[in-house]
DNA sequence: CGTTGCTTTGAACTAGCTCAAGACCTGTGG
DNA sequence: CCACAGGTCTTGAGCTAGTTCAAAGCAACG
C-alpha cells in the first residue's frame, strides 16, 4: 500500500533496506475518500499524517472574503500533512479532489521509526523540504507566468510526477479535477480556465476532458511551459528527460 | 551572533538548554554582503547553510523572460538556505536585499548535531517547515488577494516578525527594499507598487520611505491585510497580539 | 426524466500593465 | 564644492489580460 511512497523517496535520494522495511512496517489505516472529504481541516491539531495511495488529495485555504486557494495537488505516494509531524497543527486544509485512498499513520510511531533510523529521518526530512521546493516553484508561476504557462506548467508538472510513480500510459493520466479547481490553483476565474484549456487544445500541448489529460507530444509541453524538472529534486538521472 | 536565530528557534518550539549549547558551540564563520551579493546561486552544489544576523536577504528566481520573482525575504535570525543541508542544491538563488550580515556554517557541522541530539535534529526540521508554511501563505495572497491587501499582508508579516526579535521601536522597523524589490515579490510592475504604496499611505495603515517602515496601529493593518499570524507557528501565547 | 453541478459562450467592465518622461536623490570624480 | 551619472520614485495616458455577470448547453446520477 505504501509502495508508491516508497518508489518516490527512492527517487529523491538513497534509501537503506532497512529503512524501507521500517516504513513497511508502519502500522497504518486505510481510509477511502469522496470528493471533497476533508482529511484534516484548517487550525485542526493533528496526531497522525497521511499518505496517498489512490486518488488526488489537494491543499486549500479559504480566504476571510470566500475565495478559496488550492496550494497544491497531491497525487498518490504522497504525504501532504507529513509536516504535521513537526507542527502538529493544520494551517490550511487537507481535502479529497477526487474519491481518493489514504493510509494515516500515526505520529507516534513515524517519530519512533525516526529515533530508531536518521537516515530514515532524513528521508521524510527531505521530502517535506522537496514539497516545499513545489511550492515556491508555483509561487514563482502565479507571480510571474501568464495564464497559459500557468497552465501548461501544472499539467507539466502532474504529467511528470505520474509518469515518476508510473500511472502515465501512452501519454495519458488521470487526473479528475474540475475546471473551477484548476481556476482556484492557478488565482484564475473559472471563465478563464476554460478559455485557457481551449487555447492550449488548440495549440496541441494538452488535451483534459475532466478525468484524463493527453500529453501528445511531452517536449512540446516542456518547452512552452518551460518547465524544468530540477525544482523536484530527483536524484534519477531519467527524470524530466 | 546567532542569538536572533536561537530566539526564534525558541519562539517556535520548546528548545533543551544542551541543545542551546550544541548551537552556540557551532563553528561558523561571518560574512558582510553589500546589496545584491549572492550568497548562493540558483542551481549551486552547496556543502553549508547560512544564518542572518543583520540586514535582509532575499530568495528569487529568474524566469526565462528574465522576469523576476522574489519568493521571500529574510529577517535576522532565518536560515534561508537549511534546506540544502537536506536537498544539497539550490533551486533559487539566495541575496542580499540590503547591506547584511551571515554566519556559515558547514553541513558536515550541521549533521553531527542533529546526530548527536534528535530534539535539536527537530527544532530545525520544525523551522524549514514553518519558513515552508510562510511560502504557502504567500501563495494564497498571490493568487486570491487584491493588491492593498497583499502589500499590506507582506509588510504586517515583516512587522510582527521583526518584533518577535526585538526589532521594531514605536511602531517602526528597518526594512530597506526598493519598490522595484516589492513589486517583484508580489507579482506587480513597479509603477503598480508605487501606488499601492500611496494607497497605504493615504490610508494611513503604513508608512514606508524606501529604508524604514512606520505602523501607526498595528491592530488597523492586522486587520486591513486580514492577518492571522497562525502560520507562523509561534508557540508563544503573546504571539500575534 | 428531472435536478444538480459542470462547462461553454458572449459582453461589458476593471485592475493592473506598458511606455514614456520628468523629478529626485545619492555617491563620485574633477 | 559642484556637476554629472545612475538609480529610484512619481505621474500620466492608453492598452490588455483577465474579471464579473448572465444565460444556455451538457452530462451524470438518483
Amino acid at each position: 500500500m505504501l509502495d508508491d511512497f516508497i518508489r518516490k523517496l527512492r527517487l529523491q535520494g538513497p534509501m537503506r533496506d532497512d529503512d524501507e522495511a521500517l516504513l513497511r512496517h508502519l502500522p497504518h489505516r486505510l481510509v477511502s475518500l469522496s470528493r471533497a472529504d476533508e482529511v484534516a481541516h484548517d487550525g485542526d491539531i493533528v496526531t497522525q499524517s497521511c499518505i496517498v495511495t489512490d486518488g488526488f488529495l489537494q491543499r486549500q485555504k479559504v480566504a476571510q472574503d470566500g475565495g478559496r486557494q488550492i496550494l497544491s495537488f497531491q497525487p498518490p505516494g504522497d504525504a501532504p500533512d507529513l509536516f504535521s509531524l513537526q507542527l502538529g497543527k493544520m494551517d490550511h486544509a487537507l481535502v479529497a479532489t477526487s474519491p481518493a485512498q489514504v493510509a494515516m499513520v500515526q505520529h507516534s510511531d513515524l517519530r519512533a521509526a525516526c529515533r530508531q533510523s536518521p537516515t530514515l529521518n532524513d528521508l521524510l526530512w527531505r521530502d517535506t523540504l522537496i514539497d516545499a521546493a513545489r511550492g515556491r516553484y508555483w509561487l514563482l508561476m502565479l507571480g510571474r507566468a501568464e495564464a497559459l504557462t500557468r497552465m501548461a506548467h501544472l499539467f507539466a508538472e502532474m504529467y511528470l510526477r505520474m509518469r515518476m510513480i508510473g500511472r502515465v500510459n501512452q501519454g495519458s493520466f488521470d487526473f479528475p479535477v474540475t475546471q473551477g479547481d484548476l481556476a482556484d490553483a492557478l488565482g484564475h476565474s473559472t471563465v478563464h480556465a476554460n478559455r485557457i484549456l481551449q487555447g492550449l487544445r488548440r495549440r496541441e500541448l494538452l488535451a483534459f476532458d475532466g478525468h484524463r489529460v493527453t500529453v501528445p507530444g511531452w517536449e512540446r509541453l516542456k518547452a512552452f511551459a518551460q518547465f524544468d524538472a530540477s525544482y523536484l529534486h530527483y536524484t534519477d538521472e531519467r527524470a524530466g528527460a
